[in-house]
DNA sequence: ATTGGCACTCACGGCCTCGGAGTGCCAACT
DNA sequence: AGTTGGCACTCCGAGGCCGTGAGTGCCAAT
């Protein structure tokens, strides 16, 4: 019952501030939402909730505002996904069905993202697709150890060093070589997997063990995000927020310039298939205390290719930033597929 | 003598303003520049300059504050371009030269452009690099009416609309079609002019206009900026103007997002090989009323590629950026050749 | 456990004052 | 004519001073 209660007006808390960005008070709060007691009762759970951690007020005789373990705690148990109007989801798949290509995809999925959520959308992407081999080489150095050099038709080089349970001849290498150039050079990344998929079954069964480790560390390099890009879109909803946004959104855009930063925001997703949160400084890059992240995960085909996101202040609406990322990786994933 | 002296006057302010932000007076201005005159003197060259349109004053009894007009004097008249210092062109060259491939050098070069001025920085990068030939079809609409359609390897469709002078046999075109397939397909665009350059020579010389057309045509649809790019960096130096900033930074925001105000930004480019400065309103893009923008071109070999650009407040320091703009030009050119 | 009452706190906005920087104008000087 | 010093005037902005009101914590009563 009490705990219960103290939920409630947790949520309350959240879902005032969010929409106002001012200190919630003990009295305003009975009137906007009909919890059925009385302020002074609302009082006694919030000094609870301060307690607690999950609320804290910016000074005495203050309205309380959520902390960041407040929000986290808000978006653990409390909020039920809206799902988004039938209205919006027309208006996206609209949207999304005019692209031209997977630039153009992106381009408008960062758009679209940024448009739904009110916020900085990121979305990255991994640019194997456009990448093809040029050329592989295999290099002998020692009898257990190769190197194994790809070259990017972007330019790119990109080295392995292989350990092999056992010596290999070289006749078995020079075979190996020729026939890994002439099966994957040229050919772009994304086909690279399934040009490679049968490769070892046509060697000696002795040497498939060999084969089969060279095969996966080349899928891994080409899986990898070697030449990855983000693109970022919205950033103009950070200037929202003017002096209302703790400190400056300086270094909040520094922070969004670094592509590194995109990267580890974006890269970090939970194992899960769902959606990640990441309030204030659970964000191990200082810049972005004052921010949360939201990210999720699209794909083509079944195997998951990069994620996508908004960064937001803190007292965002989380609610409507989850379902919006959702809902847009689900419709880049249809529309890989579909292409 | 006097004009002479007005000049000065307006550098004076400029220099002061660009470096204060804050209006400047006239006693403040003969203490800091060593103008031989006394502050009442500069009080009339003020009103002057004030009544031509140069400076203006935001309210009665501040100092003076250059307008639009103000700035565009000073660049034409009054700007002798810094060079870099030899440091700074050493510290350019490593930072260039280790980049890897041509999205590489792009990134880089809007880090260091950033870097240099302070300010947003944009490099325009034109895909054509990247992009091929898929195919190419050329249907007849009418005797004298072809469609031309190419078909980009992103996936991209093109069609253009060719007018003869005279009617086309089905021959021709059939043949035209097929040597123009066998000619351009799989081909990367920038190569496309190189392999045409004598294409309409292996014709019968009484088609070699009709040739001529089409072959035109297809140039310019690949030399287009069909699948153009932008980078954009440094945004956060737009939040260091605080509210100083003539209005939020918003809009500004806004605009920079828009990869179609980008294009425009940095297309309209003077004819002139050299760096262009536009100035607050004659931004023809309102969110930029307050903002100037210097634009440079680099190129490949002889052809112009593309711009790239600085985008800041009217009260930026126009010589740096203007010496920088050029100096990093000149060295993608460079890099790009190398290459 | 909840509630009404009460005294206390403190940020915020309005109001006023005052200093100072800057101006325009005018008369005097070169 | 151009330059200069003097002078009165304007007006922004910083600082100080309330009064108000929202909000709190505590306590006694239900």
């Amino acid at each position: 019952m009490v705990d219960d209660r103290r939920l409630a007006v947790l949520r309350a808390i959240v879902d005032d501030y969010v929409a106002t960005h001012e200190p919630v008070g003990s009295k305003a709060l009975v009137e906007r939402h009909n919890l059925g007691v009385s302020p002074a009762t609302i009082r006694n759970d919030m000094a609870a909730l301060e307690d607690e951690g999950f609320i804290t007020q910016p000074h005495t005789s203050a309205g309380r505002v959520p902390t960041d373990l407040g929000y986290r705690l808000f978006v653990d148990r409390l909020t039920q996904v809206k799902p988004l109007s039938s209205a919006e989801r027309r208006a996206i798949q609209v949207f999304m069905e005019s692209a031209v290509d997977l630039d153009d995809i992106m381009v408008r999925t960062v758009k679209l993202l940024a448009q739904l959520t009110q916020q900085v959308a990121m979305v990255q992407y991994p640019s194997l697709a456009r990448s093809s081999v040029r050329h592989i080489e295999l290099i002998s150095l020692s009898s257990t150890r190769l190197m194994m050099v790809l070259i990017v038709d972007t330019g790119r080089v990109e080295q392995r060093v292989i350990e092999c349970a056992a010596p290999i001849s070289d006749q078995l290498l020079a075979d190996l070589r020729a026939r890994l150039i002439s099966t994957v050079s040229g050919k772009p990344f994304s086909s690279v997997p399934e040009v490679l998929a049968r490769f070892a079954e046509s060697f000696a069964p002795e040497d498939q063990g060999l084969v089969g480790t060279v095969v996966a560390t080349l899928l891994e390099a080409v899986t990898e995000r070697i030449d990855e890009r983000v693109v970022l879109g919205g950033t103009a909803h950070l200037a929202r927020y003017g002096e209302a946004f703790p400190l400056s959104i300086q270094p909040v855009l520094e922070a969004l310039d670094e592509q590194v930063v995109l990267m580890r925001l974006l890269g970090e997703v939970s194992s899960a298939g769902g959606v990640t949160v990441r309030i204030g400084h659970e964000n191990d890059v200082e810049a972005l205390e004052a921010t949360s992240v939201v990210t999720g995960r699209y794909s083509r085909g079944d195997q998951t290719v990069a994620s996508l996101g908004v960064v937001g202040p803190t007292h965002m609406d989380y609610a409507g930033a989850i379902s919006a990322v959702q809902a847009v990786a689900q419709y880049v994933t249809r529309i890989l597929d579909e292409q």
